[in-house]
DNA sequence: TAAACATTTTGAACGATTTCAGATGGGCGC
DNA sequence: GCGCCCATCTGAAATCGTTCAAAATGTTTA
């Protein structure tokens, strides 16, 4: 196996003692200016490299961070991960990595692991953990900041989009364009940020008094295959809906493929508005409407809080401290008045 | 500070020591039935979980392999990335993070925290490192595979894609529609892979028998904004390409958005052809063509490789181990043929 | 009684930091 | 010149939470 140098090595090189070269290495305590430049020598020659691990074993943390998230294939998810890692290696800390499919029991485990490495926080995408789990995180003390998705019972920190908010204006867009049967495609409601922006739908619906279809309304997986499928439900309803809202980017390249397959113009035939914006949506034929979120601010934020969490600066903050990013709604070409009433519009 | 519980506190509430606590946890050597249960017990109690760095520390791995890439924007990465960490938490290993933003300084750095994390293996998307770094690497003697990009010198194993033959396959089917103005809009050839697909464009046309107008290609930085601006150079030539070979999809969006900008239809006006596929190619209007390069069998490859070579049963590999990806040339509407050929095609 | 066996404890690693006690030498008051 | 203090420098030893080899303690069996 692979042998590495240690202080051990570098001393006797250095014919002096460990103590001195972790003296010299950290800039700590008195140490000669002669015994300095022999260990710095020693150290070039041997290529020594500290080992974090142990370091972090005395020093009783470890400048290591977990995510947790569902993958690495949505934009949305790899938007969030690429600005987190970006801020937390400015700050010196390393980022574990773990996905989880969104499945519980891999979220378990990964949630174990990422313990057992000691991290000093988390930053985590929660599916729908049970309390065992809950109770299991709780008793380790770590900084934990949701986002995304929050925890049912809210113990943890959390940091979400405007998912309510957003979902409604997007809905009255379609609204305000003339439109009354409107299908909504979206993931399991099981997951909060699914749930709110499904209720931000409904309470669109129901403030403009329209009786919501239940044949209107799809939730699943967010995946394209999903979109795909509930597109085609939704199509063959009579009458199809005029409008379509999907409540997330993942389902849709699904929907999207469906509708061009079966040979439907947006938004002649049919009006189109997703939730979070996609770089093509703008340069889409036509461009698509989104409700955009901005994951630049969630990731500074979530940094921001879990880091003066970790570092004890959190006396002024809520416990737990819940905060929504606000969100933009960028209409685009794909939204236009329903068929039946386009003379009129 | 957060306290955790150790084996200590364990063998004490279990009123044992903490070698047959170790034991039981492990499953290795006697153990009595009895304080094995008292153990558990004990376990369970104080939510003892076992502290991965530790027991790394003593056993001299980490479980742990380090991966560094440019960013987590690109499609092109994110898929890779997602690949490789459910390969290898499969395998029980878990990821640590890095992106370089393609900068060496942060390489260097990102390496140096990673080896000092004592990482077992490496993944890595190298940019253009300088000996002092390699040596650096090689004195460690870490296991490292090079992925998507090769680094000069080839001391390391690496696993690309076939950038050259899939360049001279699309600028061939270029060439084939009758297209002899071609553009290409690439990124910097100091990375192995743009370098590749650089020369991959430069034979083909060099084989037809076509000058190489020095005009027609633009080598810039792997950004959206940089296809922006190479698109708009190439139009603003006079005459202007008939077709366009963009050599990333990170490039893409920019070369589009001009291109729509400019109120030029695809393939009618100029033809498109992109190395890597992404989702919206295939229901963008027109579809666009691609060289599709398989991200699943790169991250199967490179973490089969990696593992050899950690577990020791490599001896009947070369050293390094070079692979290449095929690569699958996917044609959709957006080649027809020049313009002043239509009538003749 | 010794050998064989099961079970447990002890103590030394692993690779760093950190505390503490000592060594050395210079300056200062007497 | 002597004692004392202080600043500077050094190395031995403890510590972090594990594993592992060896020794120790019982308990049967030959």
């Amino acid at each position: 196996m692979r042998k590495r140098v240690g202080l051990r090595e570098v001393a006797k090189a250095a014919q002096t003692s460990i103590a001195t070269v972790s003296r010299v290495l950290n800039n700590t305590g008195y140490v000669s200016e002669e015994s300095r430049q022999r260990v710095l020598e020693a150290v070039r020659q041997l290529n020594y490299q500290p080992n974090l691990r142990a370091k972090g074993l005395r020093q009783r943390y470890s400048r290591t961070i977990g995510l947790i998230i569902p993958n690495l294939l949505n934009a949305y998810y790899t938007a969030l991960a690429d600005q987190i890692s970006l801020l937390l290696h400015q700050e010196g800390f390393q980022l574990l990595l773990s996905s989880t499919r969104d499945e519980v029991e891999i979220e378990r485990n990964a949630l174990q692991k990422l313990i057992g490495h000691d991290v000093d926080g988390l930053i985590w995408v929660p599916t729908a953990p049970d309390e065992q789990l809950l109770e299991h995180l709780y008793s380790q003390h770590i900084p934990t900041v949701c986002i995304v998705r929050q925890v049912r019972g809210g113990r943890l920190d959390a940091i979400v989009f405007e998912d309510f908010k957003g979902a409604k204006a997007a809905t009255q867009a379609l609204l305000k364009a003339g439109h009354r049967r409107i299908g909504y495609i979206g993931g399991d409601v099981c997951y909060s940020s699914n749930y709110d922006r499904w209720q931000g739908f409904l309470q669109a619906m129901q403030e403009a008094g329209i009786p919501t279809d239940e044949c209107c309304v799809r939730l699943g997986a967010l995946r394209s295959e999903w979109g795909a499928k509930a597109a085609n439900e939704l199509l063959s309803l009579k009458p199809p809906p005029t409008a379509l809202f999907v409540a997330s980017n993942a389902i849709m390249p699904g929907v999207i493929k469906t509708l061009r397959a079966h040979g439907i113009e947006i938004p002649r035939h049919i009006s189109l508005i997703c939730f979070d914006d996609l770089d093509w949506f703008s340069f889409s034929q036509p461009p698509i409407s989104a409700v955009a979120t901005s994951h630049t601010h969630l990731a500074q934020a979530c940094v921001e809080l879990l880091l003066r969490r970790i570092h004890g600066e959190d006396e002024d903050l809520p416990q737990p401290y819940l905060r929504q990013i606000s969100f933009e709604l960028v209409l685009r070409a794909s939204i236009a008045p329903p068929p039946q009433n386009q003379n009129t519009g």
